[in-house]
DNA sequence: TAATTTTTGAGGTTCGTACCTCATTTCCTA
DNA sequence: TAGGAAATGAGGTACGAACCTCAAAAATTA
């Protein structure tokens, strides 16, 4: 068994009084005191338990996303994987809720995190873009004690904050490589089709991309970045003048993650199986269009991953230790029609994970 | 707050000692009377706090990974994700061990799944190679009550087990995938090298493969596998061989986990830059290779994900809950140079996971 | 209806830790 | 060296659930 904080008493000589004012670092101990104490912690390999410890204090994590509010689809899943989460860890005393805020206006965003109180919630995770009052709103939530984590887009100076994120420059070099490698050395220009470029990760992606492109692969020539500013129609039009005055485009990006309109607008306006075609994050459409064809990878970041991820990075900091930063970097994945998990199970038909029968 | 027990036998109208016996599965409760309390259950959402419970059971949670002893570097990092992973649950009471046996012999894996007793383990994690021997002293585990669940490389009928690993027929069709796009409608042959094709794995990695390039590349002619049994001069031979009476290849596919010895002969007898050449798992070798541009992708799965996945399974199945299968699914990953994570992070050389300062 | 069995209730103790009070010991300083 | 401040100890209660005992109530059977 575990050594408990008797045991950890009695190796440092010292009473259960002392060792709790030692461990929760509460004033009125000498200083050969403590040093004893923590000795002893070191010599028999005492670790709180952290169970207990709650239970007594009658802790709870409360968690918070703070998400935009669009339509997009990758948040529908990020959504549905707080939920399964939040359920998954109910027992374990964590609660995780969200709440969706008007994107691209900081001030709403800003005012609320400002609302949100240290004895109502222990930490965040907040999906938002760049901009000076979010990053205010931040430091004042962290100043009030309330635990921040940036949510897969960062700040640009990420540093008194963790990122639980993928690293933006490398996606968008990722799908340079691809479209380089897919094109076989074909010459031509490539689309690149982008919600907006104020964005932070729109920006990064899109230099990752280039610098692969003009490093490696001087037979194509990406074109200016078309925005769309998640407008449907805007997108259809774009996309239509695009490929009426260019007659070589052999390759797309579309590095925004709402990439459902762009791609129906290239279908429409040109023949897709004739061009390498790279979107980002995994949706029905996204998926679709890889299992037919239309795509030709997908870079993605797991949605369950990200949860759990900046779950974990919130308990960690909720607890006063330090994440391991090994388990929390997130992979910029590429799929491709075969790594979707789609096909049929190896062994026939038979699920990975077996339903519940053994409960005794 | 959440409702307690208490609140549990007020809203059902029965005491305490009542909703302890209807939870916890005890005899002498009327149908009637549990079905009450189930009701209120429902009514008020009860979840029972699991870390109380564990408390009060003096439970902690005894996990055992049984792994082949052979080198691999894969093996390694799946075992410091274990090592890791242990220190990071200690604080919930959940211990996480391993145990390597010799590969290839079934009497022994069988033998030391015997010896693991109830009082001593609560699930154990298995990778060990198709056999009937390891299946029955799997199936007697788990009629002891020991949860089992297969690990990385599974037996040919998963039904009454977990697996947690990657779809590996699905693997292979991506290395084909990648190899029959990036050889860009070169033709010539393909150099397939495993350690042995006794393995399942290895076969399901083979087959998903050929489906790829015989439906899609009629271009490409894939080889029969060389195998080098784990022998690095046994590997160095075949290779040579194979580069002696072939004059056309233009790609390699290292299915095995341990790709180090094939890799440097692929070096010695042939130009690694005029082929595509595809391996599997993240070592230090193929990471190298990746980077100076010898290997052109790596297939791979997460030790971290894989271990983390496994221990969830165990936990759900040891508090008699089933596993969310849609959180336990193994991704393929695809890793090229630019999605290795090595480079300089996108806001200068800042750590994504800050480091410690803010606990008070 | 009496006798028996089955169900239910009341209450206590325990797990490991937090947090509290009050008495006592030790230390420092005037 | 006395007086006051600081450090330490002793002991209690609480958290939420598990598990135990024994008595009382209800249901079943003869």
């Amino acid at each position: 068994m575990s050594p408990t904080t008797r045991d950890l008493a009695r190796e440092a000589g010292v009473s259960l009084a002392t060792v709790d004012r030692v461990l929760n670092g509460r004033p009125g101990v000498r200083q050969a005191t403590l040093d004893a104490v923590m000795a002893a912690v070191d010599r028999i390999g005492f670790v709180r338990n952290q169970s207990a410890a709650n239970l007594a204090r009658r802790r709870i994590y409360r968690f918070q996303f703070l998400l935009p509010r669009s339509g997009h689809e990758f948040l529908a899943s990020v959504i549905s994987r707080i939920t399964e989460t939040h359920a998954a860890l109910q027992a374990d005393s964590v609660q995780i809720g969200y709440r969706q805020v008007l994107e691209n206006d900081p001030h709403q965003i800003s005012a609320a995190l400002s609302v949100i109180e240290h004895d109502e919630v222990d930490g965040i995770a907040i999906m938002a873009p760049e901009s000076p009052q979010v990053r205010d709103a931040m430091l004042r939530a962290k100043n009030r004690g309330i635990h921040v984590v940036q949510f897969v887009s960062g700040q640009q100076d990420v540093r008194p904050f963790d990122f639980v994120g993928v690293d933006n420059h490398a996606a968008g070099a990722t799908a340079g490589r691809l479209i380089g490698r897919f094109t076989r050395d074909r010459s031509g220009s490539v689309l690149v089709i982008s919600e907006t470029m104020t964005a932070l990760d729109s920006v990064e992606r899109r230099l990752g991309f280039d610098a692969v492109l003009t490093a490696d692969y001087p037979n194509l020539v990406a074109l200016p970045s078309l925005e769309t500013h998640g407008d449907p129609s805007r997108t259809r039009h774009v996309i239509r003048n695009a490929y009426a005055s260019q007659n070589n485009i052999v390759a797309v990006y579309v590095l925004s993650s709402e990439a459902g309109p762009a791609l129906a607008a290239i279908a429409e306006f040109s023949d897709p199986t004739v061009q390498v075609i790279i979107a980002h994050e995994r949706t029905q459409i996204t998926e679709r269009q890889l299992w037919d064809g239309t795509l030709d990878a997908v870079i993605a970041q797991d949605p369950g991953h990200l949860v759990r991820s900046a779950v974990r990075v919130l308990r960690a900091r909720s607890d006063g230790r330090t994440p391991l930063a090994s388990q929390e970097k997130i992979r910029i994945e590429i799929l491709l029609k075969e790594n979707l998990g789609l096909e049929a199970c190896p062994f026939g038909l038979v699920p990975r994970i077996a339903p519940a029968e053994d409960q005794r």
